[in-house]
DNA sequence: CGATCTCTTGACCCTAGTCAAAATTGGTGG
DNA sequence: CCACCAATTTTGACTAGGGTCAAGAGATCG
C-alpha cells in the first residue's frame, strides 16, 4: 500500500483513516473531497459494521473520538501557522509530515506542487522557500524533498509535536479488513 | 450568562462547550488557551462526572464525538476561507458568527479588534473592510457590527452553512449542572 | 525523442501589514 | 453636567510579503 491522499489540505498517509465525518453525519453531503496524490489502495468499512463494532467495543468509540479531536488540533495548529511567514509555515508543514510519517528525517513523498497546495502558497513562492531551506542546510540539494537537518527545521518552525503525539496512536489502527 | 470567549480564534458563545481536548488527553498540557472577551459565567464539570455520564448514556459519547468532528469542520472551513481575500474572509466569519449565535441578522457582539484577531488580519485592514461592507449595504453605518443584509453577506462569503448545521444541536446542551 | 510534468527564474503588481496620529466613544469621578 | 482618560475606530503614507504571468530548464516516460 503506497497510499497518500489529500483531504482538502490535510495529507493522509498509509494507514490513515478517513471519512468519519460522513459516518457521523450521513445526511450532510460529503463536504470534503478526497484526491489521490499517488496510486494507492483503499479499504472501506460498511457503516453497519462500524456501528456493530462500536457496540461491542466501547473503547473504539472513545478512540475515534480522540482521533476527531486530534484532527481538529491539526487544523487549529495550521490556522496558527498560517499567520506566520511562508518559510516558517512550510517548515512547520514539513515537520508535521515527518511526524505523521513516523520518520525523523528523510524524503517526504510530495511534490512542490502538493506542498504549495497544502500550505496555501503559490508554487513559485514555495520553490523560492525551498531554495532558502536548502541554503540553510535543512533540505538536501536534491530535486525531491529530503530533510537532512530536522533539528534546524524544528527550530525554524517552532514545532511542538505534542498536538500530534497521539495521532500516531490513533490513525494507525491494526485493522483487519478481510476482502 | 453573557458568555463570550475565545479558543485561540474560535469564538465561543453562550451555551458553548469547551475543553474536551484536555478531557481526552489529560497528559498533554492544555494546548489551547482561553480568554474571555466579556464578563461571563462558566460552569465546570469534573472529569469523573463526565466519565460516569458517558458510562450511563452511550449516546452522549456519540454526541460529543460529533461535536469534535464539527469543530474540526469549522477549522477546516476556516483554513479554506483563509485563502480567500480579506473581504470574503471577514464576510464568512460574520456568517459563521450569525449562525452560531442562532440569529439571522442583527448585532454581533464583537469589537473590530476581536474580528481582526479571529480573522487573522490587522485591525487597520479590518476597519477598511468594514467600511466596504457598509458601503455595500451589508452592515449598518453604526459603530457596532450590525448585519442588515444577510443575503448579500452570504453571497459575498459564498457561505454554505451546512458544516455548521449541527453545531447548534451539538453545542447547545440542556445541561443541568448543579454546582 | 517528443510530450508532458515539475522545477526555476525574472519582472512586475497588489493585498495586507506597519507606523503614527487623529477622531470618536465610553466611562468615571468631581 | 462637565472634564479627563482609556479604549476603539479612522485616516494617511509607506513597506513588504507573496501572487501572477511568462518563459526556460530539467526530468520522466512511453
Amino acid at each position: 500500500m503506497h497510499a497518500v491522499s489529500v483531504e482538502l489540505h490535510l495529507v493522509q498517509h498509509p494507514g490513515d483513516f478517513l471519512g468519519l465525518h460522513s459516518f457521523l453525519f450521513p445526511r450532510s453531503a460529503e463536504l470534503s473531497e478526497v484526491q489521490a496524490l499517488t496510486s494507492c489502495s483503499i479499504g472501506t468499512i460498511d457503516r453497519d459494521v462500524v456501528e456493530q463494532e462500536l457496540q461491542c467495543h466501547p473503547a473504539l468509540g472513545r478512540a475515534l473520538w480522540r482521533m476527531a479531536v486530534t484532527e481538529a488540533s491539526i487544523f487549529r495548529q495550521r490556522l496558527v501557522t498560517t499567520r506566520r511567514p511562508a518559510l516558517q509555515r512550510v517548515a512547520h508543514l514539513l515537520c508535521e509530515q515527518l511526524t505523521r510519517l513516523g520518520i525523523d528525517e528523510g524524503v517526504i513523498p510530495l511534490s512542490q506542487i502538493d506542498v504549495a497546495d497544502a500550505a496555501g502558497l503559490s508554487v513559485v513562492h514555495i520553490n523560492r522557500i525551498f531554495q532558502e531551506l536548502r541554503q540553510l542546510g535543512v533540505l538536501s540539494k536534491q530535486r525531491l524533498i529530503e530533510v537532512v537537518n530536522t533539528e534546524r527545521l524544528r527550530e525554524l518552525a517552532a514545532f511542538d509535536g505534542r498536538y500530534l503525539d497521539l495521532s500516531e496512536l490513533l490513525s494507525r489502527w491494526d485493522l483487519h479488513i478481510d476482502d
